[in-house]
DNA sequence: AACCCGGAAGTGAG
DNA sequence: TCTCACTTCCGGGT
């Protein structure tokens, strides 16, 4: 049985009390989807102001989807945003629009959140005729969202500034470098992440990678662009001027050879948040998030540190009776309800069984490759030692070790035969320590012990997504 | 007793 | 079939 599309946090349950997770239960037979279970409602009360964009309007079509005029008129332009009637009068559509055989529409009983979290082979399943032009229709449509929106300036929505939540700095690139972070990547990342909260399915890492770093070109604040800018964006979309062609087969079979493969996963996770970057990779855009595109990262959003980071980033903190900050700018944070913590995280792997301790093993995997460090002395508080984006652009862990491992092989011997890289040097967390020259950080001050990546792991760990420091840290 | 550690083997998805 | 990112189990330390 496959695993059901990840769970969006907002699809968590909301934090009750510390441990519970109000009306779920503890194990749910595999394959019940929780993440097709949107709660819409409290999404919708959550977000719903912010999200707020008139029904009826409707951006002017894009270039590429002409048949986006056509969509009833009733449906908000960001399919996740469809209520379950949305999406049944989106199927109707569809079904004229491109001459599909009829849904059924008991296998699309879900809200457009949900319905954007279908992969292709989900859709395949319940609709074999049409599951990819439904798929891609719907991604270009998303796709097509993020893009208006990226290119309007900046929205209200987006707390930016001011706001209560300390957007800090790393908010996303908790990390290492983030201290290097333009201020306004701080935003934007503590944006996408927040609203990004994708638990799982997608680019939920790129979907911040393309934060801070790489965002860097446009003024992120237009990227952020609320939703409730969506409209207006138009004017800048595309320019397109083309013709709202009528959308036919032809147009279905364009969708269904186009779409897709620039994006990664099925999934358009982010709820309110358009852009994600790796989702919504625009095709006409020049803002790379990532520099090889081509390279989905596989990275689903259904790794841990991924997820751990999103539940921190959640711009209303819904879920800091699981896990906080202890300081954003080091990186630090605490669990603060293990066992809770645990089971969102079995929720979101649909490993049932998931507890604490098997959840702080998968942490503790982290360790030698530097992506995370036990903070001494303090229970159940861990520090991430890389920011996101350079999370992000790690490929996969693996190589990550294994690009430390050939990095300290020669060290390692020479470790061997007596080098000053015996002794336990407290290996910086990657860039963290450098980027934030003040860091107060607790690292320092302890010597991370056993806990620090062996010295094989050690040494030019970071190398990898190497920020600036690196000499100095195994001088 | 709770937490933490890391080895080893297993698992499921891609 | 292989790789990846855990998951599961466990013995041991603090």
């Amino acid at each position: 049985m496959k695993l059901l599309p990840p769970i969006q946090i907002s699809q968590l349950p909301p934090v009750s009390a510390a441990g519970g997770i109000a009306g779920m239960e503890p194990r749910l037979p595999p394959g019940i989807s929780l993440p097709l279970c949107p709660d819409w409602a409290l999404w919708r009360a959550q977000y719903g102001p912010s999200m707020g964009f008139p029904p009826t309007t409707h951006p002017p079509p894009s270039p590429l989807l002409d048949f986006k005029t056509h969509l009833p008129t009733s449906l908000v332009s960001d399919p996740r945003l469809w209520s379950r009637e949305d999406v049944a009068a989106f199927l109707r559509w569809a079904e004229r629009e491109f001459d599909l055989p009829p849904f059924d529409m008991d296998v699309f009983q879900m809200n457009g959140k949900a319905l954007c979290l279908l992969t292709k082979a989900d859709m395949g399943e319940r609709c074999p005729s049409a599951g990819d032009v439904l798929h891609n229709v719907l991604t270009m449509l998303v796709r097509d969202y993020s893009q208006l929106q990226r290119c309007l300036p900046s929205s209200p929505v987006t707390p930016t500034r001011p706001s209560t939540y300390p957007l800090s700095p790393h908010s996303h690139p908790p990390t290492p470098t983030w201290t290097e972070t333009p201020p306004y990547a701080s935003n934007l990342a503590s944006l996408m992440s927040a609203n990004s909260v994708t638990l799982s399915p997608a680019p939920s890492v790129d979907s911040q990678s393309g934060s801070p770093s790489h965002a860097t070109d446009a003024n992120q604040t237009q990227v952020y662009k609320s939703d409730s800018d969506e409209d207006n964006t138009h004017q800048v979309s595309s320019g397109n001027s083309s013709p709202p062609a009528t959308p036919t087969a032809l147009a279905a079979q364009r969708l269904s050879e186009v779409s897709v493969k620039d994006q990664p996963s099925p999934t358009l996770p982010h709820q309110l948040m358009p852009l994600t970057p790796g989702t919504f990779r625009s095709t006409t855009t020049n803002r790379e998030f990532f520099p090889n595109d081509s390279s989905e990262p596989n990275t689903n959003g259904r790794l841990l540190w991924d997820f751990l980071q999103q539940l921190l980033n959640d711009p209303a903190q819904r879920y800091q009776h699981y896990i906080s900050w202890k300081s954003r700018e080091t990186g630090v944070f605490k669990i603060v309800d293990p066992p809770g913590l645990a089971r969102l995280w079995g929720i979101q792997k649909n490993h049932l069984s998931m507890n604490y301790d098997k959840m702080s093993r998968a942490l503790r995997y982290y360790y030698r490759v530097n992506i995370l460090r036990k903070v001494q002395g303090e229970r159940h508080c861990y520090q991430f030692l890389r920011n996101s984006i350079e999370l992000k652009n790690i490929k996969n862990i693996s190589s990550l070790r294994h690009q430390m491992r050939i990095k300290s092989e020669p060290e390692e011997e020479r470790t061997l035969s007596g080098s000053p890289e015996a002794e336990p040097e407290v290996d910086m967390p990657t860039d963290l320590s450098m980027s934030s020259m003040n860091q107060p950080s607790e690292q320092q001050q302890q010597p991370l012990s056993l806990h620090d990546p062996p010295a094989k792991y050690r040494s030019h760990a970071y190398n990898l997504v190497k920020t600036n420091q690196e000499p100095e840290e195994r001088k």
